[in-house]
RNA sequence: GCGGAAUUGGUGAAGUGGUUAACACGCCGGAUUGUGGCUCCGGUACGCGUGGGUUCGAUCCCCACAUUUCGCCCCA
C-alpha cells in the first residue's frame, strides 16, 4: 500500500466539514473587517525566504523544502505567508495604492521539514492576515482584534492573549545586549540548549523549558526595562485601545518572537487546556517593521499574524464546540425498477436545481435498505417512485417525521416541498 | 537532529510460539415476494505495519526500517 508522505494528512470526512466552516467564519470577519484576499505561489524563489529570515537559527538550513527546478532556478516551498505577500506587495507595488494601509489576508498550505506531533505537520494549513503601509499602534490593536475575535467566534474561550514589545532597533539591541550580559556569567549553569541560544539566538533563552525555574532566569532583564521613550509610548498606547475593546491579555515579558526581523509589538494567542499538548499556541505574530526594505521593497512598516488550522481543530475538539454541520438532506428519491429509475434520475436533477439537497440510490439495492439509508442521511421526505404512480405523473411523497405519505403531481412537487420544508 | 511509547479487519479492540485469529460496532443479504429504523438468522481479515533473522513451525522471540504518538530542539 502506498501511503501519504510523513507529516502530511488527508482531509475528508467530519474534519473536512469543520475546516469549511472555519473558513466561512474566517472569510466572514475578514469581509467585516476590510481584508483582502491574496494568494501567492507555494514555491517562491528560495531568496524571498532565506532572506526574510535573516540566517537566524536552524530554520533556513534545516526546515524548508529546497529544490531546484528543471531550469535549474531555486525554489523553495512556502514554509510561511508573510514573506510570499511581502514579495508579492513590492512586485504589484502595492505601495502605490491610492488606498492605504493594504490590509491583505491568505489562507495556504505551507510546508516545513520537522519532526511531526500532534498539531504539527510537515504540510499545514495557515491562516494569516498583513497589514502594511501603517506604522500606528492603533492597527496593532486592531489586528489582535481580529486574532481574537476569530477565536470567539468559533467558541474557542479557554484562551490567552500574550503581548510584549521588543521596542525598536536600538531598544532591541540595548535589549539584547543586556540579556548576554546578564546569562554570560553564569552560563554554565544553564541547559546545553541555553548555552547554545545565548550565541546564536539570546532571547529565546527567556522561554527555556528547562531552566526556567532557575534564579538567573527569574532575575533577567526584561524587554519592557529597555525600551526607548518612544518604543514605551507605543507599548502604552496599545494596551489602552486593547483596552477599549475590551480584549483580555497580558503583558508577558518573555513573549520573545524567533526571528530578527520582529519589533514593537509582539503576541501570541494561546490555548490554555492543560492536556492540550505542547503545541499550544494558536496564533502567533508581530510587528516587521523592516523587513519590506529586507526584501528591497520601500521603507514600509507592517504587522500581521498567523494562525495554524491543525491546531484550531484540535481547539475546538479540547473546548468540545460543537460546529454547526449540516448532515441532513431534503429529499431522498427511492426507486426499484429500470422505469422509476429513469423517472429518478430526471427527478433529482430537477429538484437539485430548484435548490434542495437530494440523493438516490446508486447500488439498485433493496426497497428496505433504500430506506434505511434514507434515514442515515437524516432525509426530510422520502420519495417512493412507483411504476402506476408514474403513469398518472404522480410521486409518492413520504415526511419522513411524522410517516405520512401523500400523492403529489409531479408538476407540483417543488411547491409542494417548499411549502412543507 | 535527540529520547520514550505504539503498530492486529471499514472501526473499537481480545489473544496465543503450532489445526478454522475472540467479541462488539459497522456494512451486505434474508425472515418481511415494494415501505425501513426493533428483533432474529447468515455473510464479512490478500491474515496480525514492512523487510530480514531465530525455530520443525511465528501475529506472538530478535534486528532493521517505516509510520503514528508523547516530549526535546526549532517555531516564520
Amino acid at each position: 500500500m502506498i501511503a501519504k508522505p510523513k507529516g502530511t494528512y488527508d482531509l475528508y470526512g467530519e474534519d473536512a466539514k469543520k475546516v469549511a466552516y472555519i473558513n466561512d467564519v474566517l472569510a466572514a470577519i475578514c469581509e467585516k473587517y476590510n481584508y483582502e484576499f491574496i494568494r501567492t505561489p507555494v514555491f517562491e524563489a528560495t531568496e524571498v525566504f532565506h532572506r526574510s529570515v535573516g540566517d537566524a537559527s536552524d530554520i533556513v538550513r534545516k526546515e524548508t523544502y529546497d529544490f531546484e527546478d528543471r531550469g535549474g532556478r531555486e525554489l523553495t516551498l512556502r514554509p510561511e505567508g508573510t514573506a510570499g505577500v511581502v514579495r508579492s506587495y513590492i512586485e504589484n507595488k502595492m505601495y502605490g495604492r491610492d488606498l492605504q494601509p493594504v490590509k491583505l489576508y491568505y489562507n495556504e498550505m505551507m510546508y516545513r521539514y520537522e519532526r511531526p506531533q500532534q498539531g504539527r505537520m510537515r504540510e499545514f494549513n495557515q491562516f494569516g492576515v498583513e497589514v502594511l503601509g501603517c506604522d500606528d499602534p492603533f492597527i496593532d490593536a486592531e489586528v489582535i482584534s481580529l486574532a481574537y475575535n476569530i477565536f470567539k467566534l468559533l467558541g474557542i474561550n479557554n484562551i490567552r492573549v500574550n503581548i510584549n514589545s521588543l521596542g525598536d532597533r536600538e531598544s532591541r539591541d540595548n535589549y539584547r545586549e543586556a540579556l548576554v550580559k546578564h546569562f554570560s556569567k553564569d552560563i554554565d549553569k544553564m541547559c546545553e540548549d541555553c548555552q547554545e541560544r545565548l550565541k546564536k539566538n539570546p532571547l529565546r533563552i527567556l522561554d527555556c523549558k528547562v531552566d526556567k525555574d532557575l534564579e538567573i532566569m527569574k532575575n533577567a532583564p526584561k524587554t519592557l526595562d529597555y525600551l526607548n521613550e518612544e518604543s514605551a509610548q507605543r507599548f502604552q498606547k496599545l494596551q489602552e485601545y486593547l483596552d477599549l475593546m475590551d480584549i483580555t491579555y497580558e503583558v508577558n515579558p518573555n513573549i520573545v518572537r524567533g526571528l530578527d526581523y520582529y519589533n514593537h509589538t509582539v503576541f501570541e494567542i494561546e490555548m490554555l487546556n492543560e492536556e492540550f499538548g505542547a503545541q499550544n499556541v494558536l496564533s502567533a505574530g508581530g510587528r516587521y517593521n523592516g523587513l519590506v526594505e529586507n526584501l528591497q521593497g520601500p521603507e514600509t512598516p507592517g504587522i500581521g499574524f498567523a494562525m495554524g488550522f491543525e491546531r484550531v481543530l484540535l481547539a475546538l475538539e479540547a473546548e468540545g464546540v460543537n460546529v454547526p454541520i449540516n448532515n441532513s438532506i431534503d429529499v431522498f428519491v427511492g426507486y426499484v425498477n429500470d422505469e422509476e429509475k429513469e423517472t429518478a434520475l430526471y427527478l433529482v436533477q430537477d429538484l437539485r436545481l430548484n435548490g434542495f439537497i437530494c440523493e438516490t440510490e446508486y447500488l439498485g439495492r433493496s426497497l428496505k435498505s433504500q430506506f434505511k439509508t434514507a434515514d442515515k442521511l437524516q432525509s426530510k421526505y422520502v420519495i417512493i417512485l412507483n411504476s402506476d404512480d408514474i403513469k398518472n405523473f404522480e410521486v409518492k411523497v413520504r415526511d419522513n417525521k411524522t410517516k405520512e405519505e401523500e400523492n403529489v403531481k409531479i408538476n407540483d412537487l417543488v411547491d409542494y416541498l417548499d411549502m412543507n420544508m
